[in-house]
DNA sequence: CCTCTCAACTTGTTGGTACAGGTTGAGTTG
DNA sequence: CAACTCAACCTGTACCAACAAGTTGAGAGG
């Protein structure tokens, strides 16, 4: 058993003709039956070799027709790249976010300290959804103290424009954020939610919005790891940021 | 084939037991001739079943021992904190950082841009292992252009203090910096040395420092996806930042 | 020419068997 | 008592067989 086992074998093979381009991007690879034969092994040692191709993200499997090698370009979200926003702060990738939900919720274990509220304290939560392409990208939840957001058309279920500018129209100026990011694999849920091909993992953020007095609001969003790449550039760049 | 398959009921039973935990943290699970008998299902099936758990992270198995509820806490990456570099800027968390390699190496299609240095101009490679405790945490290699460290300590085989300050001594203050992170599978390669369990992302990064007249370092790092958490903080925060 | 049916393909799921090789603890042996 | 052996377990790998269900294209039928 210390010799690399047989279906490593094989989808080392597979893995370095995907990479050397042998297989086309998209391309189709044969079918199981066909590799019996090329790799003289059973069917079940075929499928293991491309489950982990599968799980590496490499191949998709469509029941019926074939499987296919994968191709994805992510798309960079530059976080500290200014657009406008009222604190001189991109709100993230504001552009193709759509309402799904709007819902009142007491803050938990995750969102309480992050707000710097009581556990069980009200907030309005808007759930919101990118896609990028006709694919899905990610998934978010904008949590906002409830206090903060009474009167203003945050609690309508209405998309808006700039979610800190109608803060800051009611006297709230976002003068900073605090970005946290990992990665995990999804949930189940997510795998629904996102779409998402076996073998893709997530990129999940949690951003807090801050004025000078207190934690504005609380992002949490979960992207789709192969679709997205995140830039923040930090001190005196101008002459130097790439594009 | 329409209804939920037999191995992911099983699958979603476990993992609801693993996230309640009846089965608590680093605990075993019984075997899988136990689970045969419980679920009523062959081996096969059940073997499926605990490869979507493995594959999500959830648990680890180990040959001739059993299967066993993963456990894992992340660190967290100040990217902002200070730490009294040169520039103010923290280096990549360099507690824990050791060398195992230096090289020459002519910059491929990756480095070159991010360096603005011309595709096979020579760079110094300081390839850097960090562990986490006893296991792996990153790997990084960080990249010099070559006219920028000729005659300092950095062309020498040994662990130095800090990179930047070397720099700035022969003249190259850093003022700033890029951060390009993206999730993803491992490689074979890397799952080797992280010492990474199936189905953990990595967090690839790629720090680039720029002095006021060019890039100074390309660092590229590889982060095991289930020890690290990243954290930026932008604007005016000096009373709201958390530990 | 268009539509519909269906055979022939594809992958997905489940059952079984067998053996290799790591791990452990009971029991034997010195 | 210490060391060693070994049976009994564990997971990993590999094979075979069968059926379910999605997909496609050839060909029959209108």
């Amino acid at each position: 058993m210390r010799a690399e086992s047989r279906y490593r074998q094989i989808a080392r093979t597979l893995r370095r003709e995907i990479q050397e381009g042998s297989l086309p991007q998209g391309g189709q690879l044969p079918s199981e039956k066909q590799m019996e034969e090329r790799f003289e092994a059973s069917r079940n040692t075929i499928r293991l070799a491309l489950g982990m191709l599968r799980n590496q993200g490499l191949i998709v499997s469509r029941p019926g027709r074939g499987h296919y090698v994968q191709d994805v370009v992510p798309e960079i979200f530059y976080a500290t790249r200014s657009r406008g926003g009222p604190g001189g702060f991109n709100e993230p990738n504001l552009a193709g976010l759509t309402l799904e939900e709007l819902q009142l919720l007491s803050a938990n274990a995750d969102i309480a300290p992050r707000l710097r509220i009581p556990e069980g304290t009200m907030t309005v939560v808007r759930h919101l959804h990118r896609f990028s392409g006709d694919r899905s990208g990610s998934v978010s939840a904008a949590y906002y103290p409830m206090d903060l957001v009474e009167g203003t058309p945050l609690m309508l279920p209405e998309d808006v424009e700039s979610a800190l500018e109608i803060l800051m129209d009611h006297g709230h100026r976002q003068v900073g954020y605090v970005d946290e990011l990992e990665t995990r694999m999804p949930t189940p849920q997510e795998v629904g939610q996102l779409e998402l091909t076996p073998g893709v993992p997530v990129l999940e953020v949690h951003r807090t919005d801050y004025s000078e007095e207190r934690p504005l609001r609380l992002v949490h969003t979960v992207h789709a790891g192969n679709s997205i790449r995140y830039q923040y550039e930090h001190g005196d760049l101008n002459a130097y940021h790439r594009d």
